[in-house]
DNA sequence: TCTTGACCTTCCAGCAACAGGAAGGTTCAT
DNA sequence: ATGAACCTTCCTGTTGCTGGAAGGTCAAGA
């Protein structure tokens, strides 16, 4: 089938599929004209590679998991691994952003919001 | 002062103060040996900055709130919706990665994380 | 005086992960 | 025959810096 069937597909644009055989991850055959030929298989990676991206993996993650995936020899504690250290890293990003958001609802809140120049959010961006 | 000892005061690295001046956030004088010259307002601006780029302002909404930051006449409602924005966006995120969270951690919970090769987590990428 | 080391300068390249668009070839339906 | 809807490659731009090369400047020590 060709990019645009691969993608409807997939869920990922035409654009997202180039580049990820730009960049090795898949690599479809090609028909005489020179369109890419994509079977079932290559469609079932793209779709790999859309969910694991959307759970927030990196493309060289799932590299990866592409990788033991397609491994019929491999240990699911590498797999674990993976998605434990993902998991940190997640829980990491949200305790910052938790922290960000009470900081600036804080600011938020002190603000009056008027058409007064008075601003505390100013005030406190400029002494922090 | 040199832009050693301004990146010191403001705590951002050198680098990044001359890519501020690149991009039209600041502009120091110069000396006659052409090194950088910065003022204590500089150095003010820099810590302005660097305080709003870590409450994950981006630097297009930096440059508003210095330029708010630098009008009398401003109204702090146009402050204020610049800062309420955010905290929509932030929430945005923070619901985001929570959800991500969940479904990684329902699947690192189902993997083994042994040496064999049954591994959920593969499975519900290939498959969800 | 020479030299060493810590500064400073500009410019160029590259990171992630694509998105947008130009210029052109192909296929299919009308 | 023509037009729409595909497809191709190649190049640029995005965000916010960071690293490095090649070179100028300055102050202190031998």
């Amino acid at each position: 089938m060709n990019i645009g069937e691969a993608s409807r597909r997939s869920g990922l644009p035409a654009k997202t599929i180039r580049y990820y055989e730009d960049i090795g991850l898949i690599s479809p055959d090609r028909c005489e004209n020179g369109y890419r030929d994509y079977g079932s298989d290559d469609v079932h990676k793209l779709r790999f590679l859309h969910r694991s991206r959307s759970l927030g993996f990196s493309v060289d993650e799932c590299r990866q998991l592409l990788a033991l995936y397609e491994d019929k020899s491999r240990a699911s504690a590498d797999v674990k691994e993976i998605a434990t250290s993902k998991l940190t890293e997640i829980d990491r990003k949200i305790r910052e952003l938790t922290e960000l958001r009470r900081t600036l609802e804080h600011l938020v809140h002190a603000c009056h919001g008027n058409d007064r120049p008075d601003c505390p959010i100013l005030e406190e961006l400029s002494e922090g």
